[in-house]
DNA sequence: ATCTATGCAAATAATTTGCAAATGA
DNA sequence: TCATTTGCAAATTATTTGCATAGAT
């Protein structure tokens, strides 16, 4: 739909399929990291449905362009957010499922003693967090 | 196997079953975490093979009691480790695989922070990095 | 027109579950 | 003995792949 929507796809090189424009409309109105099954619901409730092998070869060319960025939350399975949003981590409830973005990010020091003790040119992290957010505290 | 295999079972109010002394002394000699195929791999070639059912069983008892973690390293799955291992984090090598440990882990003051901003209350964190080990840079 | 993306069906991989038989305390 | 654990087969869930057709540039 919004035109920005097709100009990143065809700035990545990649062709402005409906498929493409939808899943890259939900991930920026998500904001925050989305499974396969939120994906198809979405899609499915909008009007949009697309095969779900379409969902994940489209998801895989998102990861390969940088537009998207895979992550674990100790599911087993994997979920998708924007790439382009700016580098953050996670505060996952537990007991709701809830995510909350986490802004600091302060281990460059770390990372940087890691790279001379072990010789390790390091490329990406992860550094999630897992507990119980305020309102399942008070249940 | 050895006698303390048995005795960290039942302490844990486990019964102490060949699989389960098996499986145990294994991610005991590892050190590392291992994926379910490594177990399998080890148990057959130890002529102690089981039942792959019973593995995930054995495994999901052992995160339960405590006595093991699982993680995971966006490979799709999910690995074990010995949770008496003292508190670290992992330098995956994304070209080889070999995980090396990182002792430091200096996010207290983080997790902390985290808890006050959000209202979350922390019970774990990861902390991993994914790179090139120094073999694979050499290459 | 031409190359690529999608749908559909079938395959694979990881993990889980039901139930009867084997086993540990 | 008796509750628990294991083996085996079948079911689920997540993800991938082959191939013919639809669609984008």
């Amino acid at each position: 739909m919004k035109a920005h929507i097709s100009s990143v796809l065809k700035k990545s090189g990649l062709k402005s399929t409906k498929g493409r424009q939808a899943i890259l409309q939900y991930l920026s109105q998500e904001k925050k990291p989305v499974t396969v099954e939120l994906i198809e619901n979405h899609l499915i409730s909008s009007h949009q449905e697309i095969d779900n092998a379409t969902i994940y070869r489209i998801l895989e060319i998102f990861v390969e362009h940088g537009i998207a960025t895979r992550v674990e939350f100790k599911e087993g399975k994997f979920r998708y957010e924007l790439s382009a949003l700016p580098h953050h981590h996670h505060a996952i409830c537990t007991m709701c499922g809830n995510i909350q973005d986490i802004e600091d990010c302060d281990i460059k020091s770390l990372e940087t003693s890691i790279a001379h003790k072990l010789l390790f040119t390091t490329t990406s992290h992860t550094m999630d967090f897992f507990g119980t957010c305020e309102k399942c505290t008070t249940l």
